[in-house]
RNA sequence: CGGGCUGUAGCGCAGCUUGGCUAGCGCGCGUGCUUUGGGUGCACGAGGUCGCGGGUUCGAGUCCCGCCAGCCCGACCA
């Protein structure tokens, strides 16, 4: 490939637009141009990558004995209102009707399409079987954003097994989870498994594959001494034991009711009542599936929704608006609490079990109560993990200080059970000859947010500095003085080199200046520079340049090629 | 969907407050000379429905109203 040729349009100052390190080199090195929000062109240079971040996860697909498909990206309604995915979807699905007036949807996942493929599968001597794609993801997202990080539309790499029973989707999960593992680190993306919330995936259990960055969406509770992880909608952690003489020390027979003129907040009251958040009570009121609820958790910690809506099942969660709350409770936000409310179900987080003497609202405006007995004055109908876990607080694991980083959720992992081959009523022959319903597990890799998380982790102030593996180039070949017809020549005569040596080389013949090509090719981020010039000639050397470490080495021209096939190499197996 | 901000040449911006002759600057682009291993220097040149629509005015990039688009924060995110 030749420089002078291929479409790069670099730009020399940053895009204004643009906030987030991918976002920014992306556009200026020449890889993306946005038609309109949430939507991008890729160039020749984002192709290439692409290709090969594809190429990667398709190797690891195929090895762990995945096979690849590919199903249309439009959909008919009526495989959703069969799956009830078309009434239980929202703005998010892009959805459209022909020329006969049939509704269509343009397909956000495709879980759907591949069970209704699965209805041939008739035996359990047909399974597992894994199937996958590469294929077009349309989401109508609230609010794209941060380039190819969110997009309305993007290329997702999906997987579906189906295995005879939940051991054998245990199996086909661990498999995805290797394959993921494997391909993230061939990409040099540092992805964390997290354990995650299935959400309304619905299903057993779920992983995400989560790369640590600033511009990331996801908060991921991890423990830097064990490796454990989780998603903050589903991490947990360990607390010390309650003071049991504290609270024994703040008990009473019944709870006692004093005046808190003003008193709004957690803080107020841990300032001018002697009540420290870790004794008191936090209620919040939920509308739970159309339901007023109370929620229950300790003043010093903060509820996560996400728990909330896996604990009941009931996804419509919201708070409730401060009208809803003093017609059913007679007192404002401030002053609210569950002693004595009989009428409204009550959840509660796990750290409120046991205690005594905790201090809450009255329901009345101004008022609080202390000497609250959880157990005794307050009707908990459900206890559940409600609260965000937080940084500093011990692993459930090891104990050790756990902390929270911010990250890019390049992959998931779903335990899906039966929902999708139950409502397409999916059954094979099983071993004793009665029918079988198949288990389903979902895998996704957003493949253009893959490369934006892997340009978060790999750049830097010249630009960005792919891992070779997915690199658009292995080798630039930078001729110094193209108009030096000896030194143009010897560019030339390397470039064939290296190419004939299996190195994806593009050399940069165009007639500017060194200096440019030197720019390009480190905002580019191609991993290795091999510099043509005047100096070298006259020694018979080029000078390979190591992105990554701006290491530079003189090699003689004819061990060249040889050199950057075995440093390419290197760098491959390193991720 | 709520809050904030921004739309002027391919990119980055000034001009708007206080309306006034032909709308400017830098980068990039074209031509020529120059320079030649880190975005050279000089000269000449091309490139604009000032987001769109309406209004006020003798006159609108500038003031007013409406709309559209984009960015950021939040909500949302199967």
């Amino acid at each position: 490939m030749r420089w002078s040729t291929m479409h790069i349009p670099t730009l020399r100052e940053d895009p204004a637009e643009a906030g987030a390190p991918s976002h920014r080199l992306l556009l200026r090195a020449g890889y993306i141009r946005q038609l309109y929000a949430g939507h991008y062109s890729l160039l020749p240079l984002a192709v290439r990558v692409r290709l090969k971040v594809i190429g990667v996860i398709r190797e690891e697909m195929n090895r762990i004995g995945a096979q690849e498909i590919l199903m249309p990206v439009m959909h008919p309604a009526e495989v959703w209102q069969r799956s009830g995915r078309w009434y239980a979807i929202g703005d998010e699905m892009f959805r459209l009707k022909d020329r006969k007036g049939a509704d269509l949807v343009l397909g956000m996942t495709h879980e759907e399409t591949v069970t209704t493929l699965a209805s041939e599968l008739n035996s359990y001597r047909e399974l597992p079987k894994s199937l996958y794609q590469f294929q077009t993801k349309l989401r109508d997202e609230a609010r794209p954003k941060a380039g190819l990080m969110r997009t309305r539309e993007f290329t997702m790499k999906d997987s579906y097994s189906f295995d005879l029973d939940a051991a054998g989707l245990d199996k086909s999960f661990d498999l995805h989870y290797e394959a993921y593992s494997r391909s993230f680190a061939r990409m040099g993306i540092p992805a964390i498994p997290a354990e995650a919330s299935n959400g309304a995936m619905g299903g057993s259990g779920s992983i995400e594959f989560v790369c640590p960055a600033e511009s990331g969406e996801d908060d991921v509770v991890h423990c830097p001494n064990c490796g454990y992880a989780g998603n903050a909608e589903k991490a947990t952690s360990t607390l010390p034991p309650a003071d049991a003489a504290a609270d024994a020390a703040a008990a009473a027979d019944a709870p006692e009711r004093f005046d808190t003129p003003g008193v709004r907040t957690i803080e107020d009251l841990a300032r001018d009542y002697d009540a420290p958040g870790d004794r008191q009570l936090k209620t919040l009121v939920y509308v739970l599936g159309g339901e007023l609820t109370l929620v229950l958790v300790r003043g010093d910690h903060a509820l996560e929704e996400q728990k909330l809506i896996d604990a009941t099942g009931k996804a419509d969660a919201r708070p409730a608006t401060a009208e809803e709350i003093f017609a059913a409770l007679g007192a404002h936000p401030g002053s609210l609490g569950a002693v004595g409310v009989t009428d409204l179900p009550v959840i509660a987080d796990e750290a409120l079990r046991g205690r005594s003497g905790m201090v809450t609202g009255a329901n009345t405006d101004d008022v609080h109560v202390r000497g609250v007995d959880v157990a005794r004055d307050i009707a908990v109908g459900t206890w559940a993990d409600l609260r965000a876990a937080q940084a500093g607080e011990s692993c459930v694991r090891c104990g050790s200080p756990l902390e929270v980083v911010k990250g890019i959720e390049v992959g998931h992992i779903f335990k899906l059970g039966t929902k999708y081959t139950d409502a397409f009523e999916l059954s094979v022959s099983g071993p004793d000859g009665k029918p079988a319903r198949p288990v389903m597990g979902c895998y996704g890799i957003g493949v253009e947010r893959a490369m934006a998380a892997c340009i978060e982790v790999h750049h830097d102030d010249k630009g960005i500095a792919w891992p070779a593996s997915i690199a658009p180039f292995e080798a630039v070949v930078v001729v110094a003085q193209q108009n030096n017809a000896e030194v143009a020549e010897k560019g030339e005569q390397v470039y064939r080199g290296l190419a004939d040596a299996g190195v994806d080389v593009i050399i940069d013949d165009r007639e500017v200046r060194a200096g440019v090509k030197f720019s390009d090719a480190e905002l580019v981020g191609i991993p290795f520079r091999v510099t043509i010039g005047k100096r070298g000639l006259a020694a018979g050397t080029a000078e390979v340049t190591d992105r990554a470490t701006g290491e530079t080495a003189e090699v003689p021209f004819d061990q060249v090629p040889k050199h950057v096939r075995e440093a390419v190499a290197a760098a491959i197996s390193l991720s």
